[in-house]
DNA sequence: AACTATTTATAAGA
DNA sequence: TTCTTATAAATAGTT
């Protein structure tokens, strides 16, 4: 929207590209907030500026919660299992575990350098 | 945008809840994608759709990678510790333990139920 | 930070 | 349900 139509192309210029960043944020946010309100629903959102700040949004839930209820549910994150997932422990180059507690459960991912889930 | 303005409030019946969803999901990921190349930058996207199905986004690295860089930098999710750690750890109802692991690199972060980190 | 022409998203309707 | 269209919103360039 705008003067012009959006060329899909990195800006070069910083100052040009923070300022790019700090509108669309605040709008992303902002569309992120409308989704879980109308759709009573949890929406999480991690992204970094162009200097390597990191924002986090929520809606509802907190952004740690949100991660968690995630790896409890057979989705997107989970579905990632490998055919063979013997196999792929012996390959990772880095590993990604995560682990949540709470007084009633427990539940745990990990993941290999190629984002796929490694069975503990 | 459209024929009305946006009204706050949850969409009560379920079919028309769901394909707002389904629309506005596609909208916040592609505003996502010209957010991440434009400003060459890593975003991440967690939902959940009214049926509990979950989506994620990531722009450039993997949804996993991003989480890790984010843990690494003295950021939004970082910057959460509590003045008095020890005492915090008390009164945890849950944690999450996040590490992550490569050649040449460690790292982790606990979080109590409130989204307090935890010095662990 | 505010303005405004224009593009984009989208709520209803077909 | 997919397509259309009038209108709300976002926003690029400008001030």
């Amino acid at each position: 929207m705008g003067r012009n139509k959006i060329v899909m192309k990195k800006i070069e210029d910083p100052g040009a590209r923070q300022q790019f960043y700090s509108k669309r944020k605040g709008s992303i946010v902002k569309k992120s907030n409308e989704l879980g309100v109308l759709c009573d629903t949890d929406i999480a959102l991690l992204m970094f500026s162009p200097t390597g700040e990191v924002t986090t949004y929520s809606s509802g839930e907190s952004f740690e919660d949100i991660m968690i209820n995630a790896m409890k549910q057979p989705d997107e994150l989970n579905r990632r299992s490998t055919p063979n997932p013997d196999e792929e422990v012996l390959n990772f180059t880095h590993l990604l575990l995560i682990v949540g507690v709470s007084s009633d459960d427990f539940y745990f991912a990990a993941f290999d350098a190629e984002s796929r889930a490694i069975k503990i």
